[in-house]
DNA sequence: CGCGAGCTTGATGCCGATCAATGCATGTGG
DNA sequence: CCACATGCATTGATCGGCATCAAGCTCGCG
């Protein structure tokens, strides 16, 4: 493999791992259209994935139809985790355009990180990691209002997209304003009411999907809910 | 180790894991009293632990010192793995009730790890577990009012409750209103409305921390969110 | 061009937060 | 043993934020 030199870039820029760096053995290259599911809830996990190119949601409904936006993941994020427990998919997930996904059969990939030591410190950091991430999106669930929220939200993205080498201050949201609402627990009424509500506060410019952070310091002063 | 009996017992009852079961070098119990913090968020992870006797509470804190209550933990819960991404405890566990713990050291858990892959996909299936309960979470405070988040507390406490050869009936709160109003995203006094509301409607009888559960049916009806 | 999905905006009502008072149990010191 | 303080829980009154229902709006697309 001669990717040495973009992942030291990735892996210098930001709390973001890979386990194809690592020496996991990838199969391939998996191409994912548009709304097309990469896996669904009660599929077997066949495989960990590592997105390559593109955007995902992960999403989880229950008997009653309730449905909840669990996650967004970038390129460099690892998917099927959820799997792991009794090897069913615990969610879905969504592609939000065209992707492609580095597949990680997960047999061989067993057999391997029995025998590395360091591979199986990294999966642990990882689902750490995904541990931690829920957490804090429970503490945020709990504790704040929509427009801290929303708030958390664009800080949360934009600092994603900034360390895989986008700008941090403007971004085009590859999610609809339905996915954002079910992900923050809100409805989609209260979201559009209040990202207008940080435009008129001068806070976001808006266009549509086409977002500029303005104001970062207001931004996270709202995020971290001191009124 | 001559505990077998009781292992087989605990594992076939429920979803319930015993690292110390697999083969995990223990290091002797710990005793915590009622209020005291077994870890602390920023704590250095020197160790995982089992619970062995009593209840614990995790929660988490932010700078702006909003707190929320993430779980609680009952006898043969695992405690300690939210420290596993950098070594460094991601929240507070504290004793409900004068508790007891087996400890299990990280350095040298992490020895027997790396030679056990049992006992590797053992912990793996723990922290899938664990994930698996946020999004259980997250999928509750996302979509369900105070009532249903009640009704859903309830339901899983008894649960697990039975889970560990006690009643699915009947059951002596360990945790305070303000808890529990915290690990649901509420105040005290929707807790308390809703606890008396579910008292009218014969679904429960409450006397302080005294819970019955009268009509698990009705309750589950509640959980779901289907009115 | 016309249709539909996604988004915004407005009017109304309800659920849960907030503020406040009381009850009740436990503990503590005079 | 009583007086008082303290923490926890319940109940009531009021208020506000978000959901709900409903109507346009924009944009992409067949």
């Amino acid at each position: 493999m001669l990717n040495t030199g973009p992942i030291d870039r990735y892996r210098g820029l930001a709390a973001r791992e890979s386990l194809a760096a690592l020496g996991a053995p990838t199969a391939g290259l998996r191409k994912v259209d548009r709304g097309e599911p990469l896996f669904r809830q009660g599929d077997a996990l066949t495989a960990l994935y590592e997105v390559q190119l593109g955007q995902f949601k992960t999403q989880r409904s229950d008997e009653g139809g309730r449905r909840q936006v669990l996650g967004f993941h970038l390129a460099g994020d690892l998917l099927g985790l959820d799997g792991i427990v009794d090897d069913v998919h615990q969610q879905d997930a969504i592609a939000l355009e065209s992707a492609q996904v580095w597949t990680i059969p997960y047999g061989t990939f067993n057999e391997e990180a029995a025998r590395s030591e360091e591979l199986q410190h990294e999966l642990h950091r990882i689902m750490g990691r995904e541990l931690t991430r829920g957490q804090e999106m429970l503490l945020l669930l709990g504790t704040l209002g929509a427009e801290g929220r929303l708030a958390a939200f664009m800080l949360d993205l934009a600092q994603r997209l900034q360390a895989r080498g986008w700008s941090a201050k403007a971004m085009l949201l590859r999610m609809s304003r339905i996915d954002i609402a079910s992900y923050l627990g809100l409805t989609v009424e209260t979201v559009s009411r209040n990202l207008t509500r940080l435009q008129q506060l001068a806070v976001l410019r808006i266009d549509h999907r086409d977002i500029e952070i303005l104001d970062p310091v207001a931004l996270e002063r709202i995020a971290t809910g001191s009124p």
